[in-house]
DNA sequence: CTGAAAGCGCTTACAG
DNA sequence: CTGAAAGCGCTTACAG
């Protein structure tokens, strides 16, 4: 096993002096116990040259602190949450805080049972794509004075910093855009969910669709149905029985990308027979034939305000913030 | 602040026991410390009513062990490493281990930094994709006797568990593929690196070609110019200036993606023009029009062979174990 | 200016 | 069968 390591004891012996000065020292509060500059340099120097590094462990144990934060997604193999793992892990590590993630499926129950096993493990903060149904756990682990940010969405009848996507008003620009291309029948092709991300686009399509005397035709699919083939026969099932349609607007990623096939098998053409438009963007998007118009996320924007919400509490200004971040139609082929 | 956690002493109180005796029988060293079965089945019960867990961070100060480990990939947000991610993960959890993971983007300095940091804070078992030059940060590990496993490559010269793709054969057996199907002017897009799974791959062409008596023609994007625009940049001029070609190997996906993107602004046809593998699949090339022929890599089963290693070596054994993996040729639409 | 000592919550060698 | 005690490596209130 490991050799035993280099602590503050072999220092303050190295040094002849007691352990609760190097700890001062270490800790910058040699000024306020009055530790004089040449001794703190002293300390530093020999620190710095046997490379001497606390133990997290002990630290953890005496502060109750961890230096963890828990990255909590959906799914962290969807390019949308890898990409913002990507992002807030390098910031994280600046900062001298590890992530650990964890994927929920959307499912509630494992939801829960992670928060509860990462409280054991006193995890110092939290940044949560919440499942339906654990308003509870947020509150309690808020009353606790644990920092929690939520993003993607939220609860909005829990008073929880949040970093969102105006996912309304995104999904209805986009319709507007629709609309004004010339399109007549706009299909909605959503999960069934009551979640905010997902009621706010339904919105944005809805009143787009009303104000300009449009009927709305939506197609919900389940979210436990979660299987790429059912959905795609789904869709395909929802294109065939409205033979009107003339444009489909998908709220997600991959219920897109299932699309995409869906309509292929079907030998629609895009834009002419159906035009596209996606909720989040993709890189099959971009090569796609043809090319798909999508919204946009800020992945980087959405990384950043995150990690600067969670830093702020970690560092004990418990300030709720609440972030919505604007989404960008980034005009392709797939809309004539 | 979270309320004092009900702990070990508190048990022992409520039931007027040692907390030595209380310790035994968590830790399963009831029988062998000769405790009554009786006396273990009331604090067994006695810590199920309370809902009682052990303070992580005291055991591992106390065990030297954290009950985390580090996966450590060269970017999480390529869809391999999170899809890898997303399998070792349950598993993890399953057996109260934690997975911090990061990302080297392939660089050395990056790669033993993070090891540095994760030995400090006592990281019970390593999976790494290495970064070339970091053979020595390695056999430190293990030298150490801390499991590592390493994946996708490894350091043929370092005697340490790898889980690899059988890289040369796939490779080989693709491109004999592609000569069978009839192409004569098969060219090879690859990284320029000294990795083994490149190596291999290219290794695999190269002998597949020979064998056949055919030139090859081999295209070196190099790894720091990792910037999409000018890999697809160098990959037209590649296609530019060597007319003749009929078919195009890529050895990775990413490689793959921008090789698309190349072909398409040049105007070519897939598979007319030019014939297309990738080595590593997407949902991209299931969905690409023509769809392209790609070597799929077995995730599910790498991810269960790490945890497997990773598992074994943590309960103490520590035997080197390799893996080599086959990949599958998935033939799709882009080789005729 | 500086140090001895308690304590975070465990595990385990030792003693009985 | 069971318990008192040491110790993992820190931080910090208290005392001088």
């Amino acid at each position: 096993m490991a050799k035993r390591k280099y602590s503050i004891k072999d220092i303050a012996n190295d040094l002849n002096i007691s352990i609760t000065t190097v700890s001062f020292i270490l800790n910058g509060k040699a000024r306020e116990n009055r530790i004089s500059e040449k001794l703190t340099k002293k300390v530093l120097e020999h620190v710095k040259k046997v490379g001497y590094k606390p133990n997290q462990l002990a630290q953890s144990l005496r502060t109750g602190k961890s230096k963890i934060i828990v990255f909590m997604v959906e799914d962290i193999s969807n390019p949308f949450f890898s990409n913002i793992a990507r992002n807030i892990e390098s910031k994280a590590l600046e900062n001298d805080y590890k992530i650990i993630y964890c994927s929920t499926d959307n499912k509630k129950e494992k939801a829960q049972e992670l928060i509860r096993l990462f409280k054991g493990r006193h995890a110092d903060g939290y940044i949560i794509t919440p499942t339906e149904g654990i308003e509870e756990d947020i509150k309690s682990l808020m009353s606790e004075n644990i920092p929690v940010v939520l993003f993607d969405r939220f609860f909005p009848e829990v008073e929880t910093s949040h970093v969102v996507i105006n996912n309304y008003q995104a999904s209805k620009d986009a319709n507007l855009f629709l609309i004004a291309k010339g399109y007549k029948q706009i299909g909605l092709v959503t999960l069934k969910s009551t979640q905010t991300q997902m009621a706010d686009r339904l919105d944005g399509y809805l009143d787009a669709l009303i104000e300009n005397n449009l009927r709305p035709l939506v197609k919900e699919v389940s979210f436990d149905d979660f299987n790429s083939e059912k959905v795609i026969r789904e869709i395909e099932k929802f294109i065939v029985t409205n033979d009107q349609l003339d444009a489909l607007f998908f709220t997600t990623n991959y219920l897109t990308i299932n699309g995409l096939s869906a309509i292929k098998r079907l030998k629609r053409k895009i834009p002419e027979d159906l035009a596209v438009v996606a909720f989040d963007d993709n890189i099959l998007f971009s090569l796609y034939d043809p090319s798909i118009t999508a919204l946009v996320q800020p992945l980087d924007d959405i990384s950043k305000n995150l990690m600067d919400i969670i830093l702020t509490q970690l560092k004990g200004k418990m300030e709720v913030v609440k972030k919505e971040l604007p989404a960008t139609l980034l005009e392709r082929s797939s809309t004539g």
